[in-house]
DNA sequence: ACGTATGCCGCAAACGTTTGTGTATTGCGT
DNA sequence: ACGCAATACACAAACGTTTGCGGCATACGT
């Protein structure tokens, strides 16, 4: 098991009395046994001994020598969401059916993290890039796009770099005009980070329809801080703590929802008799506790990213994308 | 920005009048400035230019020359589940810590897929793998160990490969401990996927418990059906379905706990009064749903499986850990 | 019968590193 | 003044591919 001869072009090409162009061609050639870069009998010879030997192309070599390197780099805020998970899954997937490969790094939604992530996985010599933890304005981004590396955005736009996104403008259209038709008056929002385009999507979708309805969310009631379950804790606390209550909350997201769905139990409130709960994403936990929500098609998202990322390699130029968002009613609200 | 010349050990060499080699060993040299590779001025000189031109060591170049990749591969059933996605975190962060960089598959918890994800990893001439979905019998893995691949396990064990661990036995003891404390007299168990350790470790922990205190868990209220939330609400409607009520429920992980929770709720049972409920990890949601379950040190495996892989490929034996749970109480249990 | 096309394949140069070996220069001890 | 050991570097081969170019047959058209 230590003296293994690796099995290259050479040992194969050697062995077949051939040369290793001839075998590199014919392993290449997208038509397969159906290559014409050799008489038909080589080409099974070629492929025939490929098989028996084991033969597993050198990545190394070959990116030398191309320069490409066919591995795309990811970058979420964190891969413990949920969210950003499920789109990379399907980034993945979407780049395992084109012959790529991703790889991801998290960036805990710090913009010095990002960049050094980025610059690492630059210098891994990736293809291009997919960021889905970008922030409204971001300088980097654009100082990429002009030093030419292929990029592009996923869950959060920024500036005019390609997107594919959910259309959370109409995803906090459709949480408002759900709790209109239901009766509820007064608000919370739970709006998540600050500067994401998510975060400030929705509730500016939610706030446009209770506007027309000249209804107005008080400041105290619009609390920017984060998108998990602890952070949904904490805003529902502060709510709690503000003395009257909302009829009804709008989380930007699921995790954040469900957080304030069990501080709000645990103060003896009746969810949703005395107050409505709404999530964003549809996550599978949401479906586990009954919570009221937006669906947003996340793991699409991975594979559009991904494609347009691949047409942008390859020196297309793909349009942002806006997938649309679906209400989905529970107990919660 | 397309003419660019990449900046290569060469250009550097040629600007600086001297040989790649020098120029390499300079800068690869883990003295860094105070290397003896060349004089202190030269090397003054070397590193400044690099620093100037912004280079950056090609790894293809390097690993086709090394057969190093500084690389590992990492297999877990799904990056969706929270428990998996912290322990990649965990190894990626150890990994980055030493040089290596961790790069992930999902395998879904299918042996064809796991064999095609790890051979797709090898092909990528990765240095070693860290495989998070290990069933119990998995002659794959055998395989792979004779093959002479260097490979480690977390989360689960199996076999007598290297693992790292929860001490998951231990954690099923616990539970079974604060449940007979607590005044509980009968059981049933949502036990996860069949055929894994850490599905038959936790059991068999609750199940000896309750043997030495004379208890036993009807065989129909042992229900093996996988571990997230959809699991548990389908577990859960069999143990409604079963016509009785146990006191308590210990599901071997959160997610299937919290999806039971939701459905106990929806049936107009009060928890714990009616039923008390444990999960396993304490995930943050179970703080978000007040969920009693055991503490499982997630990231701290990930952590050590990397360091395992490492001298298992710098040619050492480690030895497998036993990570050791926590019991954590809240009102569900 | 002769030019040309086509099928089949080989040659060789890169791609950017790492690393074993070699060599000129300097400094030192005696 | 001599040998000897460091010091400070250079040379060159190798890692396994990909790909432009070229060459030799055979077949084909006229």
């Amino acid at each position: 098991m230590h003296g293994t001869v690796p099995v290259t072009l050479k040992l194969l090409a050697t062995e077949l009395g051939l040369n290793v162009s001839t075998v590199s061609r014919v392993l290449n050639d997208p038509a397969g046994v159906e290559s014409k870069w050799a008489a038909p009998q080589t080409t099974e010879r070629i492929f025939s001994l490929a098989r028996e030997r084991g033969y597993s192309r050198n990545p190394h070599a070959a990116s030398l020598r191309t320069a490409r390197s066919d591995t795309v780099g990811v970058i979420v805020p964190r891969l413990q969401d949920f969210v950003l998970a499920t789109i990379y899954e399907g980034i993945d997937e979407a780049a395992a059916e084109n012959g790529l490969f991703a790889v991801v790094a998290n960036s805990l939604d710090d913009s010095t993290k990002q960049r050094a992530k980025a610059e690492m996985l630059l210098g891994r010599r990736i293809d291009g890039l997919i960021f889905g933890d970008a922030h409204l304005r971001e300088p980097y981004l654009d100082e990429l796009a002009t030093r030419g590396v292929p990029l592009v955005l996923v869950s959060r736009t920024s500036g005019d770099h390609v997107s594919v996104t959910c259309d959370d403008y109409a995803g906090g259209r459709l949480m408002a005009e759900h709790f209109l038709a239901t009766g509820r008056r007064s608000f919370a929002l739970i709006a998540g980070s600050e500067a994401t385009s998510t975060s400030s999507d929705r509730t500016t979708g939610f706030i446009d329809v209770l506007d027309d309805a000249g209804i107005v969310v008080p400041e105290e009631w619009v609390i920017h801080n984060g998108f998990d379950a602890a952070a949904g804790q904490e805003a529902a606390s502060r709510i709690l703590a503000s003395g009257r209550m909302p009829e009804a909350v709008f989380a930007v997201n699921d995790f954040a929802a469900i957080g304030a769905l069990g501080v709000f139990r645990e103060a003896g409130l009746s969810v949703p008799a005395d107050v409505a709960v709404g999530g964003f994403n549809d996550t599978p936990l949401a479906a586990g506790v009954n919570l009221t929500t937006v669906r947003s098609p996340m793991h699409e998202m991975g594979r559009q990213g991904l494609h347009a990322l691949q047409t942008l390699i390859g020196g297309g130029s793909p349009e942002s994308l806006r997938l649309t968002p679906e209400m989905v009613v529970r107990l919660s609200g």
